[in-house]
RNA sequence: GCGCCCGUAGCUCAAGGGAUAGAGCAUCGGCCUUCUAAGCCGGGGGUUGCAGGUUCGAAUCCUGCCGGGCGCGCCA
């Protein structure tokens, strides 16, 4: 990476007392790079910020970077980087797999708990965010070369199953495919819920159900188990249309802790941990106070003996740490819960489970909101379920396709909608900083212009466009020419090239994918520049002709590989 | 009451303690006989909620207010 080269440079300017400087180069908007380090060095130094900035470039081995490199300001340092240099690092990117994308010094082991929907229930928009988020942070970690391994941490268990066993047999469940219409979850969910407020004998049978399948009744378990394979069956439906990487075998629900939490309990007990409080099994960390100022508990086991959702990602915690040997422990879920897993965390380092280096991460995330600022809903109030929400993004996007190319191929319009209409709603979701609460508007993200996912990839299939052109007039791509960077745009085009990998590697260790989205847009716009700028096919020359389709196949590659990080697909033509 | 998060242009959002706070939308004005106009170029639009503090330098860090959201003992 050339800011690792002049940072490198820069730093080699210090006297071994100031090894530990950061010499703080980063992008301008005023020349290739700067370095900010001078006016801090003066008040240590006691020197004026300029003479310092002057006696650091003296100092520094920048051999033959730059073409100029300039103090302005209080001290800044501004470096123009030669020609040469650009067009040596665009070379090598060309010839990197990872496309400038560094190693991390330390790789991790990464486990990442996203999407975690709940059996017998439809997914929503509440799930929206965690799925798309983790999904996007799993591909970039396991990009840079942490391996990552996923967890499902589906709500395959609880008290809710009784009542939703007995539903299911009364309405003929318990024989094969009796009920296996996906759509119908929620319905399903609901009616058994009336029954349970309505029906006192139904509730009862539905409390004694919840006992067998606690006791892990044989025949309880398989009505259990035809619950969940329906369900994992709409998940996967859902995961497929969203492209998620989540895999049958990254499912660890709430039910595969359940056996392991009288063990848990137990453990805590014997490290003196938790104690009875009220009749339940608490822990009491440090630092957390109730409405009334005294200790808040984790509740491990209730009065009733029954498990909680503390209990299970206690023990989840434990089987990330000690079976999995997690040493970064990831858990895309929303803000509201930050208290919650603050003292999950914090019970787990006093179990001894979490110890540095190895270290637990809440990956928060705000809200979804309609246009009145308030959660999303439909109008009758109830979650937008994620089936509806993906049909209108694909509906819409095929409508667009459609306006614009009225005459355009069925079938190519409908193996493009999903793409273009999906790719929009995770470029919505992804572009935004994921702790705010963010506003969902369909106009907004499919918009016919503007910072979107359509944007991203129309300078995607542009660049395909002037191959396909270029295949007709019979002119060879992939030669491996030179690039050569002559025009200003083409300067500027590298420069954003060059700092891919410094953006996915930023975005990665610190779990925010705008950072790439905000990049790659960079990117695009550079490209789209370019493309109005510098003629490809119609170049002065064969051998600009050349560099340029080289330069428009690397742009091309990263921008994939950078939609692909984020779970976007990349269309070759739109 | 306590805690966490948020507050930036009319709207939606960016901005590692660094220079004149940037984009998109909307608005105004230009650019399609030339590789896709879902595009490009330009204009107007800001007391970064308020008040202090730290710093050579604050949207960013600290304190206190104001406004909004969420959470706070046996649902997950």
């Amino acid at each position: 990476m050339l800011v690792a080269v002049l940072q490198r440079a820069v730093s080699a300017a210090f006297g071994a007392e100031h090894r530990g400087v950061d010499p703080m180069v980063r992008r301008s908007e005023r020349a290739d790079y700067q370095a900010d380090l001078a006016m801090g060095l003066a008040k240590v130094l006691r020197r004026p910020p300029r003479q310092v900035a002057e006696a650091v470039i003296a100092a520094a081995d920048l051999g033959d970077l730059c073409d100029s490199v300039e103090i302005a300001g209080p001290g800044f340092i501004n470096f123009k980087l030669r020609g040469a240099v650009l067009e040596h690092g665009l070379a090598a990117l060309v010839a990197d797999q990872r496309l400038g994308v560094p190693r991390p010094a330390q790789p991790d082991r990464v486990v990442i708990d996203y999407s975690a929907p709940n059996v017998a229930k439809e997914m929503h928009v509440g799930h929206i965010r965690s799925t798309i988020i983790g999904d996007a942070l799993a591909r970039m970690l396991e990009f840079v070369g942490h391996e990552v391994i996923r967890q499902n941490h589906i709500g395959d268990w609880g008290t809710p199953f009784g009542m939703l066993i007995e539903h299911l047999l009364d309405i003929g469940g318990g024989k094969a495919g009796a009920h296996s219409d996906l759509g119908e979850l929620n319905e399903f969910y609901r009616a058994a819920r009336v029954k349970f407020d309505a029906d006192a004998a139904f509730a009862d049978r539905a409390r004694h159900r919840v006992v067998l399948l606690q006791a892990g009744d044989a025949r309880t378990l398989e009505l259990w188990r035809e619950l969940v394979e329906i369900s994992k069956r709409h998940f996967f439906g859902i995961y497929d249309r969203l492209g998620v990487t989540l895999r049958a075998g990254d499912i660890r629900g709430e039910s595969a802790y359940n056996s392991v939490l009288p063990e848990t309990a137990a453990e805590l007990e014997r490290m003196g941990l938790a104690k009875i409080s009220d009749g339940a099994l608490c822990v009491f960390a440090p630092g957390f106070v109730n409405r009334e100022g005294e200790p808040l508990p984790l509740i491990v086991r209730k009065q009733d003996g029954g498990f909680g959702y503390a209990a299970t990602d206690l023990a989840a915690l434990r089987y990330r740490t000690q079976t999995l040997r997690g040493t970064r422990l990831l858990y895309v879920v929303g803000a509201p819960q930050a208290q919650h897993f603050a003292m999950v965390f914090a019970v787990g380092e006093l179990a001894g489970w979490l110890k540095a280096p190895v270290r637990a991460e809440h990956v928060a995330f705000g809200a979804v909101l309609g246009a009145d600022k308030k959660m999303l809903k439909t109008r009758a109030g109830d979650s937008v379920r994620l089936a509806s929400l993906l049909d209108e993004a694909v509906e819409r996007a095929e409508a667009e396709l459609l306006r614009r190319e009225p005459d355009g191929d069925v079938a190519a319009r409908r193996r493009l909608a999903p793409q273009i209409g999906i790719g929009a709603v995770k470029y919505a979701d992804l572009a935004n900083d994921r702790i705010k609460d963010y506003v969902f508007d369909w106009d907004r993200m499919l918009a016919a212009e503007g910072r979107t996912g359509p944007y991203l990839q129309y300078a995607h299939a542009r660049i395909h466009s002037i191959f396909r052109k270029a295949a007709e007039g019979g002119i060879a791509i992939g030669t491996g020419a030179p690039i050569r960077l002559v025009e200003p745009a083409e300067r500027a085009l590298a420069l954003e090239l060059l700092g891919f990998g410094g953006a996915v590697a930023e975005a990665a260790e610190t779990l925010r994918p705008h950072r790439l989205c905000g990049h790659l847009y960079d990117l695009a716009t550079a490209f789209t520049a370019f493309f109005e700028a510098c003629p490809v096919l119609r170049a002065p020359d064969d051998a600009t002709r050349d560099s340029r389709l080289a330069l428009c196949g690397l742009t091309a590659r990263v921008l994939a590989r950078g939609l692909g990080l984020l779970g976007i697909d990349a269309p070759e033509r739109m």
